[in-house]
DNA sequence: CGGAACGTTGAGCATAATCAACGACTGTGG
DNA sequence: CCACAGTCGTTGATTATGCTCAACGTTCCG
């Protein structure tokens, strides 16, 4: 049994066939909330919980579906519990990039601000904490430890987007695909006894190639010469990805 | 008297000889603060402001020195009192990218981390009024206004980091210069009587390039393409711009 | 079996980068 | 005063990186 043939994606839900449907209960508990410890809400005590807890909402969307469409009022707000979600800006002739990816414990929603230009799609499955947005800014204005959490995230986002710049706007296309796959080992990679990490990829080629400034076809011919030269490996699906040389790797990723 | 030969660059201050030197007064006042009306500080009032005056110190950085070091301890936080100053990250080899451009009223300094990735260097002479990092995050706890103009002030980069993703990822050569004279235009354009729009470039050919992912000849080539097709027309100095045609502008920066 | 979505590979092309030369302007020092 | 160096901006010739267009393979369901 090898590699390339026996290992199977057990992380992602496949975006096609989805069998887990309908809407969890309006309220639910937040002590056993999944991300409890990781999103916003960390920041407040179990007191405080009990006010946020009556605002929130579970809602569940389906892949593909849009949560939050460019040009709407942004009237909601919400933290990932669980699935994937991209962030993507449109040129007006359709051009998509994507400016970000959610992950659970990561919250989607514009806040003081009554239109967004961009628009949130669901990537897999995903569970949805929401609130009304004016409820949660109301929130803000009641737990300063919640506003300062928030506030801490955000520059955190807005180092990560300037850091992207750099790749967006001055790296080659094998620099970009080789520090994608480098940044998401660092996320989420699983280091193995034998010193190789498994990734496995939260997105599938066009998303890749839509997040990185790519096309789909540069994106493979990139994957394929890192295969070439045994950096990474790809296991039963497109989508599980082995690193072989991670000094390789961040050679290739930071030449020089 | 031509427009090619009698305009005189008057917003800024020559990068090369600038003359005045030396700092300014420890305390200063801030009820004549040119910046007050548009910086984090307009979010207090008179009384307030006397705990922030305590803390302030004015400081004139000349043009070309750099503010904040990537990597370094980011001990500083300030407000652009007058000046220009840019936000660059950089690759491994040297290549540069320009993630802000900081004008007055805007505010400079990386909160609640350690370290920053990034440099700040000032592009002419400017004057900043700074404060200790950990002074103004104790502000901050004291003065929940300021903290919530701050968090508005970092969504609104956000989103203005996340646009500029899309121009950086998916924009061509002539979009990326058109959208750039039009954004100028936008935020300090002069409408003349007869409709055209006379723009002075806060930014020299390099670092236009480094802002907009391009190299300085493609700059060249894209303004003299838009010279040619009469969108725009230079003054004395390549850095007086004017918008004749701001429609066609318009729509080479945001085609179809 | 057939269709749809996804992924891979090849051939040719176009956009922007690279390399190079030159003009305008400014300040410096002989 | 003029020669010189340095910075900035512009233009031309050539190249290369990544895009476009096209074909085909695989997998998964209906």
């Amino acid at each position: 049994m090898t590699w390339r043939t026996t290992v199977t994606l057990e992380l992602l839900p496949s975006p096609i066939h989805s069998t887990q449907r309908g809407i969890a209960p309006a309220h639910h508990r937040c002590d056993d909330c999944p991300v409890r410890a990781s999103a916003l809400c960390g920041s407040l005590n179990d007191e405080e919980l009990v006010s946020l807890n009556r605002l929130g909402r579970r809602r569940i969307v389906q892949a593909g579906q849009i949560v939050s469409w460019a040009g709407d009022p942004a009237s909601m707000f919400a933290n990932v519990i669980s699935g994937a979600l991209k962030i993507t800006a449109l040129t007006v002739d359709g051009r998509e990039q994507i400016v970000g990816l959610l992950f659970p414990g990561d919250f989607v929603g514009q806040l003081f601000s009554d239109k967004t230009q961009l628009t949130v799609t669901a990537m897999v499955e995903s569970d949805l904490c929401t609130y009304p947005r004016s409820a949660f800014e109301a929130m803000l204005d009641a737990f300063p430890r919640l506003e300062r959490t928030l506030l801490q995230r955000v520059l955190a986002s807005l180092n990560e987007a300037r850091d992207r710049m750099l790749t967006l706007g001055r790296k080659t296309a094998q620099e970009r695909v080789a520090g994608f796959i480098q940044y998401l080992a660092m996320r989420s990679g699983d280091v193995r006894a034998d010193g190789t990490v498994d990734v496995i990829l939260p997105v599938n080629r066009t998303e890749m190639a839509d997040y990185l400034g790519l096309t789909i076809e540069t994106i493979c011919r990139q994957l394929t010469r890192l295969r070439t030269m045994s950096v990474i490996a790809f296991g039963a699906s497109p989508r599980d990805c082995r690193i072989l040389d991670s000094e390789q790797l961040d050679y290739l990723a930071n030449p020089i």
